[in-house]
DNA sequence: AATTATCTTGCAACATAGTTGCAAAATAAT
DNA sequence: ATTATTTTGCAACTATGTTGCAAGATAATT
C-alpha cells in the first residue's frame, strides 16, 4: 500500500497494520468526512466493527482524526489537516452538511468567527456546523 | 397540576395526559436543556421510556421543545422560547455547554452571526455550541 | 352523565450502536 | 529466528431507540 499513510501511522507511533491502512486511506482519497458505517462496508471491504470503532479511537487520539458532530445526532470523522497532535487538536473550522448530497465537508479556511457571550462565561471551544445546499448540488 | 401546563398542550391540540403534563413541567421548572435520561428518572417518578420517546418527540413537531445537538453525540431538549409553532422552529440563538457543572443553556438573546461560506454555498441553518465555563463554575 | 370514538400508554419484542475481556494472530523489537 | 508487544476478531454484554398491539385514559357526542 502507499507509503505515504505508514509514515503516517509511524509518526503518530501506531504499528501499521492492514485495517489501519486501509481505514486511512479511505480519508485520504476521499474528500468529505465519513460515518462509522461508512467505514465499516466501504468498498466490499468488511473490518469487524469493534475494530472500526478501535481504529477511529486511535485516530482520534493522535490527532489523524477529528470527529464533526451532526444534527442527526450521528458523529462523523475526516482529517485533521496540519497541526494536530496527540490530545491536542486545532481543527477550529466551519463544518458544513449539504442537504442535497449528504456530504459533510470541512471547511479549512473559513475560520470560526467570535461569539458574544454573557458576562464571566468562558469559551474554550466553539462548534459550528453549517446546513445548506453545497456549491455542486447548486448547480443541478 | 398548574393550569398553565394544560394550556400549552391544548394549545397545540395534545390531549392533556399525566405524563405529557408531569414532563413538561419539569422543563418549566428547570432552567437547562434536559437529556433523555434526565427525564426518565426525574425526581422519583419514573415514566415509561417508550413514553418519554413519544413525548418529547410530540412536544419536538409542536414547537414546544427544540433539541440541542452536542459534541458527546447525546440530544439535549429545550423549550421553545417563541414563536415556534407546528413544523417551523426559530430558535436561532447559541448553546452553551459548561464543562465544570455539565449544565447545557440556551443563551437565547445571543443571536447566531452570519458565518462567511465558500462562494456559491447556501446556508439554511447555522448551530453554534460553545463549549466552556459558565458564570456560576468561574466564581466557585 | 353515560356512551362512544379517539388518542395515549405500557409491555414485549425487536433493531441498532457501542463497550469489554480474552485468546489467537499479526507486528515490532531483540 | 526468537521473544515481547500490540492488535484483531469473536462472544457476550449494555445502552439507546423503534414498532405493533391490547388495555387504559382522554375527548367528543348524545
Ligand atoms: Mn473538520
Ligand atoms: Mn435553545
Ligand atoms: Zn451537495
Ligand atoms: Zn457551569
Amino acid at each position: 500500500m502507499d507509503n505515504r499513510i505508514s509514515d503516517i501511522l509511524r509518526r503518530n507511533r501506531l504499528s501499521v497494520t492492514e485495517s489501519r491502512q486501509k481505514i486511512l486511506n479511505l480519508f485520504l482519497s476521499n474528500t468529505g468526512a465519513l460515518a462509522h458505517a461508512d467505514i465499516e462496508h466501504k468498498a466490499g471491504e468488511r473490518f469487524d466493527r469493534v475494530t472500526v470503532y478501535r481504529t477511529l479511537q486511535a485516530f482520534v487520539e493522535k490527532g489523524i482524526l477529528h470527529t464533526i458532530p451532526t444534527a442527526d445526532n450521528s458523529i462523523k470523522y475526516a482529517l485533521c489537516k496540519n497541526d494536530c497532535f496527540e490530545g491536542h487538536h486545532h481543527d477550529n473550522h466551519i463544518h458544513f452538511v449539504c442537504s442535497k448530497c449528504g456530504k459533510t465537508e470541512c471547511l479549512d479556511d473559513f475560520i470560526i468567527p467570535a461569539v458574544k457571550l454573557p458576562k464571566n462565561y468562558i469559551a474554550n471551544n466553539i462548534e459550528i456546523v453549517v446546513n445548506g445546499v453545497c456549491n455542486n448540488c447548486r448547480k443541478n
